[in-house]
RNA sequence: GGCCCAUUCGUCUAGUGGACUAGGAUGUAGCCCUCUCAAGGCUAAGACACGGGUUCGAACCCCGUAUGGGCCA
C-alpha cells in the first residue's frame, strides 16, 4: 500500500485567495489524515503573469492558516526542486521522448499560419475549431526540409481522433469524453518552456503524486492528461475535483476582485485580507473547511484534529456553492469570544495601535482597556472593531455631534442638564470609583429625580463616550475614569444650556 | 455555440432506496433578558427544480426538460 502525496501547485501569478487556500486546505486535511506527505510546487513557467510579491504572500498565508507543507520551497525534500522554472531540462526530455516515440510531434506552423486557418475556419462555419493538426501528418521528407529550413516548432501531444475517454473521479464517479473534441494540444513552446499539461502531468509523476485535489476548472483538461499518462505509459493518479466556489451572489466563479454585494458588504477574495480585517486564522480555517465539506452535518465549530480525523474526498461536495460571507463573519465572532483575555489582548494590540494612534506597550498595560476588554469581546466579530468600542479611552475631545441628541421624547434641554449635573455631583462624591458602587448611585438618581433608566444612562453614555452604543455604562465610566467622567458631563451640561449654537466640542484636561 | 459537471430552506450543508411529518448552521422575524449595542435563551417562517420512468416503496437509481456553473471557441 503506498502512502498518499498530495500537492498544492499555485502560480506566481496573484495572491492567494479563497478558492486556493480551500484547495489547499483540503490538500493537507487530506495528506494528514492518511498520514501522507503535502507537498507545495510553484508552478512558474508562466513568466509573463509573473506578479511580484504574490509568492511570499501565498507563503504567508499558507502558514498563517497552518497549513505547513512537508516538500517544497524554503524546506527542501527528495524530489526537488519545486519550482517547475528550475525543473526545464526534465519537461524537454520527456517531449523529446514523446517525439521519438510517435507520441507526439513537431509543429513548424508560424502564428501567421495558425491565424490564417482559424481565419478559414471561421469562414467555413466550421463546428470544431482548433488545429487542423497539418504537422501531424507531415511525410519525413517534408518533416526534414523545415528542419533544414530551421523553423522553429513547438511540441503538440498526437491525440487519438477517435474513440472516448472514461477516467473516474473520486467525487464525481466515472466521467467521459469524446477524444474527437480534443485538440492537439502544445506540450512544448518554441521557447523551450513546457505549457502547464506537460510540467503538471511530469512532475506529478515525478513526485509521486498519489492524488489529485483541484478545483473543478481543471476537470476538462484530465482526458488530455489521461492521454499524456498513457503515452508515457506511466499510472496515472487519483482526480478528484473540487467545486468551484462562487460569488456571495452566487453569480459565476469567485473571481479575483472584492466584491460587492447589494446591501454594501465588501467580501473580500484574498487571505491576506481577511488576516488585515481582523479574521483569526483558526476560524478561517474552521470555515474554509464547510465550505463543500461537512464534518458530520450538526457540528459547525471545530477544530483541526478533528477535522483530520473526519476528513474524507468521497464526502466533498459535488455542486459549485456560493461562498456564505455571512456565516463566516459570525463563526469569526464565535472564535474572538473563546479566546482567553490576555490571548485576545494581544491579537488586538496591533489593530488598536494602528486605530488609536497608540503605542503598543501604553495599550497593554492601560487598565481601562482591561476592564473593558470582556464586553467588547462579546461585541466584535473582527478585531478591526474593536477601536470602535474603546476609543473615547484615548481621547481628550468627545464631540456629541448634537446635543439635541442628548434630550430624549419627553425631556427638556433645562431638565436633562439639571439632570446630568446630579449625576456629576453625585459621582463626585462617591467614596469609591467602582463599577456596583457607580450603578447603585445612578440607579437613586434616576429614582430621585423619576427619570426612566434609558433616559438618564442613554444621555450619560453619549456625553461620556459621544457613541450611542458602548459597553454596559457603568463599567464603562469606570473604566474612562472620575476626573474625565465628571469633565465630560460638565461640558454636556454646558452645551445643552448653549443650546441652538450648533454643535459643540467641549475640549477637556488631561486624560 | 460545443463539450463536461451540477441541481435539498435566501446561503453553507446532513442525507448514499424504507428510521424524512427532510435534520443542523447561518441569515431573517418575534419573544425573553436588558442602561445602549451585543452575547445568550426560546419560538417561527423557510428546501428535495420540473416531467416521466424503475421499485411494494425514491430527495436518493434511470431518462428527458429547465436552470446554474466550468472549460474551450
Amino acid at each position: 500500500m503506498s502512502t498518499v502525496r498530495v500537492r498544492f501547485a499555485p502560480s506566481p501569478t496573484g495572491y492567494l485567495h479563497i478558492g486556493g487556500a480551500r484547495t489547499a486546505l483540503f490538500n493537507w486535511l487530506y495528506a494528514r489524515h492518511t498520514g501522507g506527505t503535502f507537498v507545495l510546487r510553484i508552478e512558474d513557467t508562466d513568466r509573463a503573469r509573473f506578479v511580484p510579491g504574490s509568492l511570499e504572500d501565498i507563503f504567508t498565508s499558507l502558514r498563517w492558516l497552518g497549513l505547513d507543507w512537508d516538500e517544497g520551497p524554503e524546506v527542501g525534500g527528495p524530489y526537488g526542486p519545486y519550482y517547475q522554472s528550475e525543473r526545464l531540462p526534465l519537461y524537454r526530455q520527456w517531449a523529446d521522448w514523446l517525439v521519438a516515440h510517435g507520441k507526439a510531434y513537431r509543429c513548424y506552423c508560424t502564428p501567421a499560419e495558425l491565424e490564417q486557418m482559424r481565419e478559414a475556419q471561421r469562414a467555413r462555419k466550421q463546428e470544431t475549431t482548433g488545429y487542423d493538426r497539418r504537422c501531424r501528418h507531415l511525410s519525413p521528407a517534408e518533416r526534414a526540409a523545415r528542419e533544414a529550413e530551421g523553423r522553429p516548432w513547438v511540441v503538440r501531444l498526437a491525440v487519438p481522433e477517435t474513440g472516448q475517454v472514461t477516467f473516474h473521479d473520486a467525487i464525481r464517479g466515472d466521467i467521459t469524453f469524446d477524444n474527437a473534441r480534443l485538440q492537439d494540444v502544445i506540450l512544448l513552446k518554441s521557447d523551450g518552456w513546457p505549457t502547464y499539461h506537460l510540467a503538471n502531468v511530469v512532475d506529478d509523476h515525478f513526485m509521486a503524486i498519489t492524488h489529485i485535489l483541484r478545483g473543478d476548472e481543471w476537470l476538462s483538461s484530465v482526458p488530455l492528461h489521461w492521454h499524456l499518462y498513457a503515452a508515457f505509459g506511466w499510472e496515472p493518479p487519483v482526480w478528484a475535483h473540487l467545486p468551484v466556489i462562487l460569488n456571495p451572489n452566487g453569480q459565476g466563479k469567485m473571481s479575483k476582485r472584492e466584491i460587492i454585494m447589494p446591501d454594501g458588504l465588501v467580501v473580500p477574495v484574498f487571505i491576506h485580507q481577511y488576516r488585515e480585517m481582523g479574521y483569526l486564522p483558526e476560524a478561517m480555517f474552521n470555515f474554509l473547511c464547510g465550505v463543500g465539506w461537512a464534518l458530520d452535518g450538526f457540528t459547525e465549530i471545530y477544530d483541526r484534529a478533528t477535522a483530520i480525523a473526519a476528513f474524507d474526498i468521497a464526502h466533498v461536495q459535488a455542486s459549485p456553492g456560493a461562498f456564505p460571507a455571512d456565516k463566516l463573519e459570525w463563526m469569526n465572532g464565535v472564535y474572538i469570544r473563546r479566546l482567553a483575555p490576555d490571548d485576545l489582548l494581544e491579537r488586538l494590540l496591533p489593530y488598536l495601535a494602528r486605530s488609536l494612534d497608540q503605542p503598543i506597550e501604553v495599550l497593554r498595560q492601560h487598565e481601562g482597556l482591561r476592564l473593558l476588554l470582556p464586553f467588547v469581546q462579546e461585541r466584535i466579530k473582527k478585531l478591526s472593531e474593536a477601536a470602535d468600542y474603546v476609543d473615547y479611552l484615548f481621547r481628550r475631545e468627545i464631540v456629541v455631534p448634537d446635543p439635541a441628541e442628548l434630550i430624549p421624547n419627553g425631556m427638556t434641554a433645562e431638565t436633562m442638564a439639571t439632570a446630568l449635573e446630579r449625576a456629576a455631583q453625585t459621582l463626585e462624591a462617591l467614596p469609591a470609583w467602582e463599577e456596583q458602587a457607580i450603578e447603585t448611585a445612578l440607579r437613586d438618581l434616576v429614582a430621585t429625580l423619576g427619570l426612566k433608566s434609558g433616559q438618564l444612562f442613554g444621555a450619560i453614555r453619549l456625553a461620556t463616550t459621544g457613541k450611542k452604543v458602548s459597553p454596559p455604562l457603568f463599567v464603562t465610566l469606570q473604566a474612562i475614569g472620575r476626573e474625565q467622567v465628571c469633565a465630560r458631563l460638565a461640558a454636556a451640561v454646558a452645551g445643552l444650556r448653549a443650546r441652538g449654537r450648533g454643535p459643540t466640542a467641549a475640549v477637556l484636561g488631561e486624560a
